[in-house]
DNA sequence: TCACCTAGTAACATGGAAGTAACTAAAGTT
DNA sequence: AACTTTAGTTACTTCCATGTTACTAGGTGA
């Protein structure tokens, strides 16, 4: 009994991986998976969208403070990406000196939320992989050694 | 009632957040949900790791024919990174010609079901995502105009 | 008159990731 | 003697994300 729960569970598994896992052709175009991963490989994505999670609206300068080492370039670049996903939102008044406010989207609380458990995840294991590290950098000067 | 409730939920975010967010110093070196994001900034590790998660076990070439379009440079230096970080185990038989053995191990597997959960994510929001580029492109078409 | 403010943009430099192609060991097969 | 297989390595090139610096508009305060 116990034996065909798990192997049930493998098989869920498997079936959810294949819907992941997209067509040939498609491993390029549209995977979403990849997609949205993707938005997150860059620097300075995951720093700008937990800022906002924090604070509901940032004006440019209030961010760039907040995120410690980015360029005014890097942050413009960022926020441009996001806000074409519509992740984030930006909000211009036309005042001088000028006024805009960013801030995110349901859709940019949503993924929030879900960055917020892959880091509960991250922090839970990051001493594992932190240790096997260092067994792998071990097992390299030993196998130089030879 | 209801608005305090809302209120405590984003205080209780805003604490996790906190908390992901690491100190100045930390920023470069051990963020663990940076560290964490790191492994699928590049372009093979999910791949990779959806691919094991589906097959228990596999050999170089089975894992280079099941994931299309890698080279064999890149799949060696993408199980060479998850398996310092302690995600994938390697087995050598040492044979002729040799036969390589990899695996998920379980951290590899807990990973796995994080990135699942992510993906099923993706996959209810990816058309809000997509709309939301159209929307973009759209206006950028109309701003060149002026 | 001059510097300063905000929220950027433009031009350029750089490093690291990704890709390509050739090469290897060691034994078995033809 | 030459070819095949497996699981890579080495050397080289290309490309893109990132970073640096300078520049902008249009008004404000000294």
């Amino acid at each position: 009994m116990e034996v065909t729960k798990v192997e049930n569970q493998r098989l869920a598994i498997q079936k959810k991986i294949d819907k992941v896992l997209c067509s040939k052709e498609e491993i390029e175009s549209c995977c979403p998976i990849k997609d949205i991963l993707a938005r997150f490989g860059d620097k300075w994505s995951i720093y700008t969208i937990l800022t906002l999670g924090k604070e509901e609206k940032l004006r440019f300068n209030e961010l760039k403070n907040q995120i410690n080492g980015v360029s005014q370039r890097m942050l413009t670049v960022t926020l441009r990406s996001l806000e074409e996903d519509g992740l984030v939102s930006r909000q211009v008044y036309p005042e001088i000196p000028p006024r805009v406010e960013y801030s995110l989207t349901p859709l940019g609380q949503g993924l929030l939320l879900q960055l917020l458990q892959l880091a509960d995840w991250a922090k839970l294991n990051i001493d594992q992989i932190l240790e096997a590290r260092e067994r792998y950098a071990k097992k390299e000067k030993q196998a130089q050694l030879t």
